[in-house]
DNA sequence: CGGCCCTTTGACGGACGTCAAATAGCGTGG
DNA sequence: CCACGCTATTTGACGTCCGTCAAAGGGCCG
């Protein structure tokens, strides 16, 4: 039985869509099944490991978690963040990722369901694909983005992005409202994510701090001077 | 009526499964339309821009071609070199890309297709969603690619990648045999695909011929040492 | 209080960028 | 065939951004 319904993401991404799926289905004879699990998992522990395929097609539910690659000689790279709603990449849901960790940052609640069942149910109802087709051009253009700010943009514009970045994504969760939101990440993954070492991103954020545009303290950040962030960031 | 039959890439992508199911529609009365019109572009002329949002999807034909992001002061980003048998952005397929460009590097010739008459047959012949989908996550997983490269990796490595890269997927389309191939990028494409400016990349480039890794002259590249390559490029 | 992480700070080094000038290709026209 | 003009590549000197290393604070929790 699908139970996301009562999930306040329930309407991102593609819960709702295939929990409408399901309910149309079992007004049928041929009942298609939809089994799920749950499961929690502490911070800083792995949720995936780069190695495994697994047939399990995964949703966060609370808690943030992060989507990378690992490199010999202990560097990586963070891909993307992954917060409630989330799915642990679209892009793989119709056959398993490959090599990627996926790590939680704070504690994490997720759901698990067979890829298999998923499957099945994406293919026999039109607007749950076309809904994964959003989601998966979503993911593209981030995925793109990241590249471009990879390879392209000052130490200072990456993490101010970064920042910006989460910020809406934290909106659009209602996680955020006004200035200040919840944030978890230790300096070590702004640096895992924006390709800088932990040192300097200490260093930059340091001035962003000073210059006034961003405050951070304990486990939260305050946006202060919005409309500066957004220039520095090249942001629009 | 599609004449992509003729084509050499045709079993590449979707051409084939596309041909597929128009065949199989067109036994029945409601036949399918699938009108294409074909178009030569000369190297280092546009095939597409930023702010254009096509009611066409593109495939390739022949010649090289690359799509990238472009940002303020001039910079760009290359995210992919588009080889015959590419659509141009597969993840952008359903809705209209934004805010790339397409650029010939060498001549270009390509077909384009109308993208409600590609969607339609899209959505009714299942193994051709399949083949989208593959294509997709190929798709996706370079780009992630790209990011670690970009975000992680020295000059050397991203160009000796870079250069493995091409030569896969020159081979893929028969473009190669042997250890030489067609190589008609300049240093400043080379560069915009690594995050890297041209006089470094010539340095770089200057190195890994001197270390007898690879010969570039004319237009045409060889790799010497291909163990060599793979090590500095730590692929595997 | 003490131990463990995380963050901050400073000195130093290196990889890569910038600038500028020289050289090499290459097509065009005489 | 040579002169030319353009663009691409090469080379060298120099600068800067960011990485490395090491040590010194801060929080947090037992």
């Amino acid at each position: 039985m699908v139970t996301c319904a009562v999930c306040p993401m329930f309407s991102l991404n593609l819960c709702a869509a295939v929990s409408k799926a399901h309910e149309a289905s079992s007004r049928y004879p041929n009942l298609l099944p939809l089994s799920s699990s749950t499961h929690t998992i502490p911070a800083r522990r792995k949720i995936s490991y780069p190695r495994e395929t697994s047939d399990f097609v995964t949703i966060i539910c609370s808690g943030w978690a992060a989507s990378s690659i690992m490199l010999p000689g202990g560097r990586r790279q963070i891909l993307s963040f992954l917060m409630p709603g989330d799915l642990v990449s679209a892009a793989f849901l119709l056959e398993p990722m490959w090599g990627r960790s996926v790590e939680a940052i704070t504690p994490v609640t997720c759901r698990k369901y067979r890829r298999s069942e998923f499957k099945t149910i994406l293919f026999k109802y039109p607007p749950v694909l076309e809904k994964l087709s959003e989601t998966w051009n979503e993911e593209r253009a981030q995925a793109d983005e990241l590249a471009v700010d990879l390879g392209r943009r000052a130490a200072n514009e990456r993490i101010a992005r970064l920042i910006l970045r989460l910020a809406d994504q934290a909106e659009k969760r209602s996680m955020k409202c006004g200035p200040t939101m919840e944030f978890p990440l230790r300096q070590q993954h702004i640096a895992d994510a924006t390709g800088l070492t932990p040192v300097h991103v200490s260093k930059v954020i340091g001035m962003l701090q000073h210059d006034g545009l961003i405050e951070i303290s304990g486990r939260s950040l305050t946006i202060v001077n919005e409309a500066e962030l957004r220039r520095v960031a090249e942001w629009h």
